[in-house]
DNA sequence: TCAAAAGTGTGATCCGGATCACACTTTTTC
DNA sequence: GAAAAAGTGTGATCCGGATCACACTTTTGA
């Protein structure tokens, strides 16, 4: 729970007692590599908060394809928030690729929050807001980026990432296949 | 600013006095076709509401080329909020399409409103959330789906700006090129 | 520990959509 | 209300990246 005090602290200044309203809110859960945090059809109870470990979340399409909608490390947070937010059935997937440790939280929690507390309801609008911002900016690269431009925006934004990452999740985060990925990086090594 | 306080109102109740003390945050703007709120390279002053008119916001690249972000209509909020949150210089273009009113709020004047209404700070953070699945949303879309899918997507989302919008700007919003949308509609309509 | 599964590089082929080119129509604008 | 500008449809060609196929390497897990 410490690691949750600092990141909040991140954003706002809380108190002691203000810290101990917090915290029941939040369950701590370990999770385990491939096993799933959210499938698609499930409907959508938490939040997540990484506290260790990497996820990805990805849409299925009919074919069976995946299509990565983001990773996520230590100090993310991750939902399917279409169906977190607005109740429906999950149509991401969110999937551990390291061994991990998360905090949960409800919606209800979130809400309660954010009506009880002023500050935290300041803190997640920090976080949405650069989230927001992170969104618009992918949205941009994909509609004007090469995969090679693309590759190499994700190298700085991802660093950490791009190593320990299989590269076919890489290439599904970008939008190209495997192959092209593959030889992208072959050639701009040179 | 009748207009204003239904807005907020769709959101979140507030009485007299507190739409008193928001209202001063808005300036209000006349815009006229063809008319820039925000020209790449520009310092991002406000962020604005969209009383009545059509605007697009896009990103040109190197090659002149432009990558629609978003349009938006009554009742939206739009800005380049990268730079407006970031204090940078903007990177995207937003431009009047079809003749407006707006309300103009500096990020001065959203974070004192959040600061002081805990009412007004709820309203931002249920925009910013709204909007942020939207994007989520658009991204799953432009990995996943194939043109003739993102212009289905695109008419059942967007119907009203369907039929008033320059086929071209549809285009650069789903990222093919005009022709090939022409194409996908002449087909599809047999 | 060793078999199965997952990840990776690279050639060959194919195809969707970009690009170029041009004629025609509609809307602006002075 | 006429000239200019913007928008649109459609053919021809081209090319980037998908797909298929396969060999090889690394990781995983009973």
């Amino acid at each position: 729970m410490d690691k949750l005090r600092k990141h909040i602290e991140a954003i706002i200044a809380i108190s002691d007692e203000e810290f101990e309203f917090v915290k029941p809110f939040f369950t701590y859960k370990r999770v385990k590599k491939h096993q799933y945090l959210t499938q698609e059809g499930d409907t959508v109870t938490f939040e997540y908060l990484i506290l260790s470990g990497v996820f990805r979340m990805f849409y299925l399409d009919n074919d069976g394809k995946e299509y990565i909608v983001q990773f996520a490390g230590e100090n993310w947070w991750m939902a399917d928030y279409q169906a977190y937010f607005k109740d429906k059935k999950a149509t991401l997937n969110i999937v551990c690729m390291e061994d991990a440790e998360v905090l949960c939280l409800t919606l209800h929690g979130r809400e309660t929050l954010s009506a009880e507390s002023h500050k935290m309801e300041h803190f997640f609008r920090a976080k949405l807001t650069n989230g927001y911002v992170a969104l618009q900016r992918r949205i941009i690269s994909l509609l004007s980026s090469s995969p090679q431009q693309r590759y190499e925006e994700f190298g700085l934004l991802y660093p950490h990432l791009m190593q320990k990452i299989p590269k076919k999740y890489i290439a599904e985060y970008l939008g190209v296949s495997r192959e092209t990925l593959s030889r992208l990086y072959s050639n701009s090594k040179v």
